[in-house]
RNA sequence: GGCCCCAUCGUCUAGUGGCCUAGGACACUACCCUCUCAAGGUAGAGGCACGGGUUCGAAUCCCGUUGGGGCUGCCA
């Protein structure tokens, strides 16, 4: 069957991997999927210069997390110079292809004296030079000519030859450049769909020239999918935006949430339905309904999205989610008493946080040998009036005599004393919490004072009565 | 500069000529719930860039303007 679908994702190693190009591998990937085809990771790594092994290494690890898998590949192009050196031998043979041994110095120059656009003017069109060092090899636009590129997405794109100038496809060093290397794999690899950023639309025609010229018996159907944007508007650059994949998983996001939110921008099922497991995405993709304006990447929204996929974990999940940010923490060292603890208070995180490196800020008070009350919030909350002081004075009293140290006792008792000092228990706790977690938010206090414990808790409130004491400097 | 793409609330979007008094979501505001914070609930504010056509009828089709973006590399 020839005509089984093949895409393929062929990303760049210059730098992180980032959401943009995760959407894109996604989209692919969603297609492939979708109609049984084959995803093909390739590795453009046709620049020396600027690759670095690392950035592989992020680009499939990144993948691998979000649950993009590929079926073949990932291949590496430079480890095929073979095949670009016979296409290219192929195009010098038939004449579609020369030498040029102008600098970028004389091009310019020339531009700059014809006083017209940028760019180069074909000097060594028809010189028929010899491959000597330091030229390139030029492709010979036909011309007159037009091309049309058609774009399941953009429609029908026409490009007058007049606008495209006699690309390089060899570099002086002798490697191919991307558009080259990219049409030989692609038509090497039999790839039939080629979706990928709009930013390649204006190099779509020059692809379609090669693939002409390399004699391809079929061209690939074209998608060209809108950029993603950073809040200017700008198309998301890993220089620029901090946008690494990587760095997401490390904040604490979960993969699917992520997958999800990628997903939707640029695309939407067609209804307002926005929580969409692989499943479903996979069977409503549809290239057809993809968007044509940019998108803007609101890590906001993102991390809504995150909070819906944590929410949705079970109790058991959540905890082992955890474990690599608790494990961050030097208060944390993971035994049997501390995760027993961890286990008890992840339900009541679990509903308050929307990354998962939260929770282990939240929960911190728990393991930490002391408190530190930030300055600000001893003057703010505990320092504001004297009923502070001696709050936090007679719940100790009333916490040591307590036989049972249950949530459910402990805020009995508290709101019982809140009434004899006719104080509504939300104003008392939170000189309680500052005292006992150094924060004015958190899990329930109640739940948080059973597992703190009756010693530590009575330590904590003397040391903030004492603190309160003290004047500041 | 040249070529190309794009244009619905601040943002992501639904909308494919009448169902639109333009729907949903994030963010925002208010209220409810409540031991804090979240979550949840209810309500609210907020948009078809502009101008011409076509049509009985236009967010939807056409043209122009404006605005934004991309490409214009011996980067991908």
């Amino acid at each position: 069957m020839k005509s089984t679908l093949r895409v393929r994702f062929a990303p760049s190693p210059t730098g992180y991997f980032h959401v943009g190009g995760a959407r894109t591998a996604l989209y692919n990937w969603l297609i492939a999927r979708k109609a049984g085809g084959s995803f093909i990771l390739r590795i453009e790594d046709t620049d020396d210069s600027r690759n670095a092994e690392e950035w592989v290494e992020g680009i499939v690890s990144a993948l691998t997390w979000l649950g993009i898998n590929w079926d073949e590949g990932p291949y590496r192009q430079s480890e095929r110079s073979e095949l670009y050196s016979k296409a290219v031998e192929r195009l010098i043979v038939e004449g579609k292809a020369y030498w040029c041994d102008c600098t970028r110095e004389e091009v310019d120059q020339r531009a700059k004296e014809r006083g017209g656009a940028p760019g180069y003017d074909g000097f060594c069109r028809d010189a028929s030079k010899q491959n000597s060092p330091g030229s390139a090899l030029r492709f010979k636009i036909p011309r007159p000519g037009q091309t049309v590129v058609h774009d399941k997405v953009r429609g029908d794109v026409v490009f007058d030859h007049g606008n495209l100038d006699d690309f390089i496809i060899v570099k002086s060093n002798g490697s191919p450049l991307f558009v080259l290397a990219n049409v030989v794999d692609d038509i090497d690899m039999g790839i039939s769909f080629i979706l990928r950023a709009e930013e390649h639309l204006p190099t779509t025609p020059k692809a379609i020239l090669l693939f002409q010229a390399l004699g391809a018996e079929e061209l690939p159907i074209f998608a060209h999918v809108p950029v993603l944007v950073n809040a200017k508007r700008q198309k998301l650059s890993k220089r620029r935006d901090r946008v690494a994949v990587e760095d997401y998983r490390e904040m604490g996001y979960l993969a699917p949430a992520v997958v999800n939110y990628l997903a939707l921008l640029g695309w939407s099922p067609g209804d307002d339905r926005e929580f969409l497991d692989i499943d479903e995405m996979i069977e409503l993709f549809d290239i057809d309904q993809v968007n044509h304006s940019p998108a803007y990447f609101d890590e906001q929204k993102m991390q809504h999205f995150n909070g819906v996929y944590i929410r949705e974990l079970l109790a058991d999940e959540f905890v082992n989610y955890c474990l690599p940010f608790l494990e961050k923490n030097d208060w944390w060292v993971g035994n049997v008493k501390q995760l027993e603890t961890f286990s008890r208070v992840a339900p009541l995180v679990q509903e308050r946080v929307s990354l998962l490196g939260e929770a282990a800020e939240m929960i911190g008070f728990l393991f930490r040998a002391e408190v530190e009350i930030p300055l600000e919030l001893v003057d703010s909350v505990l320092r504001k009036d004297i009923k502070a002081a001696q709050i936090i004075k007679d719940v100790g009293e009333i916490y040591r005599g307590l036989q049972r140290f249950t949530a459910e006792e402990l805020h009995d008792v508290t709101r019982a004393y809140c009434e004899s000092i006719e104080t509504p228990l939300r104003k008392l706790q939170a000189p309680l919490r500052v005292a006992l977690t150094g924060s004015k938010v958190g899990p329930p206090l109640f739940e948080s004072i059973e597992l703190l414990g009756k010693e530590t808790t009575l330590k904590r409130l003397s040391l903030a009565s004492e603190l309160i004491g003290t004047p500041s400097q």
